[in-house]
Order: C-alpha cells, then structure tokens, then sequence
DNA sequence: TGACAAATCTACCGATCGGTTGATAAATTT
DNA sequence: AAATTTATCAACCGATCGGTAGATTTGTCA
C-alpha cells in the first residue's frame, strides 16, 4: 500500500512499466480481478514477481491506475472535444459516436474492469465513481438542453443517460472479432439506437 | 467436481440448500466468484466449510447450479408469457417489462453474475450462453415481425436486441435503493426508452 | 428401541495467495 | 573507473485457498 522507493526513469524502464500495465489489464479483463494472480502476470511480462513490484505499489494499486488512465483516455478523446460542440444534439452524438469508437479500438478495457472497482480503496472508489458521474452529468445535460429547444422525447434524463452508456459499454461485452461484424456498423448502429430513443 | 452421494432429503435440509445458493449468489454478486471462499459463505449461513460440501459438488457446480435456476425463472416469468402474446410490439413491450420487473424484484443476481460464466467448465460455459441466445433471439424475432409490419425503424435487429438486454440488464449495476428513484418508473422509462428506439 | 441415513464437526491436505528480504547484475552518472 | 541508481533474482513469509478424511451427532422410520 505504502510508496515503496520506486523509480522508473529508464526509457527501457517505462516501456517495461506500460507493458506491465497493458498485460495486467488484458488479463483481468480475462479472469477477474481476484482471479488475476501477480504470479500469472509475471510470467506473462517474463519477469519474476519479485521484479514486478519493481513497477507497482501493490495490486490493488495497479487496479486503480489503470481505471485511472482509462478514465485519462475518456477524457481527452471522448469528453474534451465533445464539450467543443455547440449543438446538444450534434454533442451527444458525438458523445456516442466517439465513446463506441474508442472503445472498440481499445478492447473495453474499462467498460470491463469498472465493476472491479469494488476492490480499490473506499477513496479510490468514490473517485473512479466520481468520474463515471460527471461523464453522466455531460449526457444528461445535453439532453436538457435538447428538451429546452423541444426536440426531447418525455423521459426522465438521468435514467436515460444510464442507459445510453449501458449500450455503449455493453458492446465490450458481447462484441467478438469472430462474429463477423464489422465495427462501424456497430457505431453507427448503436449511435442511431439511442438517438432514436430520445429525440422526438 | 464429482458428484458425492450427498442426499437432501429433509425439510430443514431443504431449506438449508436454499439457503446456502442465496447466500453464495448475494456473497458473489458482492465480491465476485474467485472474491467469495468457501469459508465466507460457510459464515455466512452458519455452517463449517466442511458441512458447506454436504450440499454443493463443488464451487464451480454451485455457480452453474445458480446461472441455472435463474435463467430457469426467467424462462418460467418472462419467456413463457410473453410467448403467449401474439401482436409482437405488445409481446416485445412484455418482453422488455417483465424482465425488468423480475431483475428488481430478485436483486438482478443473474445480470451480475453472468460475467462470472468464465470460471465454468467449457460445457458449462455453453450451455448457459446458449440459453441466453436463444432469449436473444426471441427478441430479435419479435423486431423482425415488426419489420415485416412496416412498424420497424431501419435497423439492424441483431443488435438492437443487444441493446436492449443490456439497458434492462444494467439496471442491476446502476440502481440503488437510496438513489430514491421509484422501481415503477424505472420499468416505465426503460420499456419506452427502448420501445421508441425501435419503433417507427 | 434399534438401525440407518442425514447433517455436522475438528483437523488436516497440498497448493497458491499477495508481498518482502537481501543480494546481485546491469546501466547510468560523475 | 568509481559511485550511484535502476532492474532483476532466488528464496522465503504467514495467510488463505478449495477440498477431504474420518468421526460424531441428529433426526427419521421400521
């Protein structure tokens, strides 16, 4: 838990660092949180365990920077240039259209590990939590502003806004390469679907 | 994984497995399968770890056993009646009510739990995603009868019915009691949400 | 009441868990 | 080249994991 001494200032270091994070990641999306062994994740970067904490604090830690970076990701890919938009219907479609996106170029990696949050710290929780929140917020908001203007369909917008992020963060889990499905037909699919449900 | 000659003959026996696949569902919904012991659960209802194995094959059957008796109920409580309805928008608004009904009145255990399949045998594995295929499929169904109706929006069903199990089933891992937000209207919004993505 | 089955116990099994110790090798800086 | 930092290792720690052995208590039924 605590700070151990660590440094990683080597270039081949961070490059180490990230491989770590990345495999870590791709095997609890795999097997679970607690079904993760640090074991498992050595053997799968070639080190020892011993080496491992080389890089992290703890496991717990890990968890958390890495829901940390995902959350980094939304933001800057997802959320920053939607706020750009002026037009709240324009905005959540982008929304929508920009968060499918990304997740089906990263694998939904944290669409995946959000539950796992259960096993961070009770702080570490309420600020994973905090973000998903806000984001919401973002959704909801647009929303309104469309029922200003008119054009939204009679709903309750906070129910609405969770559902919308529950098809585009259920594609994590049922989409498969094998299916045979391409991809931007699942964007465009899921962008009209919940546009379709809310706009009158 | 063997099955023991265990034999739950009595009343009070019968009760006390009831128990124990609750107990194991709350515990797991809670902390995941590989998160739970079986020495957890043995506190949990009062028993030793060793009495636990009087009533379950193993950690892996018990998990099967609970994927099972939920997809049963909702075979019993949603499939069935909703098989009965001819007009496929009304059949397909039953559909989408009573399994929402039936998630927050049973606390959504099989919502939350069916990540969990991975830690199942691959036989195992199958069958359950099978069963769930096939739920799927109901519903794609009853869209492609609304399509042939000329009621369908232009859409591909396959994943709309995606979308919509998992509005219904996120429901599981959004709602709170202390949110304040009435069951009744959860239902409510979330058939009309999907409803009008859908329909023409 | 005697026999038998159901239900539960204490004590244990080998394996694995997350994490650490203390030493050493490799790279970088001075 | 010496000093320092970064990266890695084998070996180990106490705790817990899922599961079992074998005996014992509790309840049912003839």
């Amino acid at each position: 838990m605590k700070d151990p001494d660590r440094t990683i200032a080597t270039v081949a270091g961070q490059a180490r660092n990230d491989e770590v994070y990345r495999a870590a990641a791709r095997l609890m999306v795999q097997r679970g949180y607690t079904g993760t062994s640090m074991t498992d994740l050595a053997n799968a970067v070639g080190l020892t365990k011993a080496a491992l904490y080389h890089y992290i604090a703890s496991k717990q830690d890990m968890l958390f920077q890495i829901l940390s970076h995902a959350l980094d990701t939304l933001e800057t890919s997802v959320i920053d240039p939607a706020k750009a938009i002026g037009d709240p219907e324009v905005r959540l479609r982008e929304l929508i259209r920009l968060q499918a996106q990304g997740l089906l170029e990263s694998g939904g990696d944290f669409a995946l590990l959000f539950p796992e949050r259960r096993h961070l710290e009770s702080a570490q929780q309420k600020a994973v939590v905090l973000r998903v929140k806000n984001y919401l917020d973002l959704i909801a908001e647009a929303m309104r502003e469309l029922h200003r203007a008119g054009k939204l369909q009679d709903l309750n917008v906070d129910i609405a806004a969770r559902h919308i992020v529950q098809t585009v963060a259920g594609i994590a889990r049922w989409y498969s390469k094998e299916s045979g499905i391409p991809k931007e037909l699942i964007v465009e699919q899921t962008v009209k679907f919940n546009m379709s449900a809310i706009l009158k």
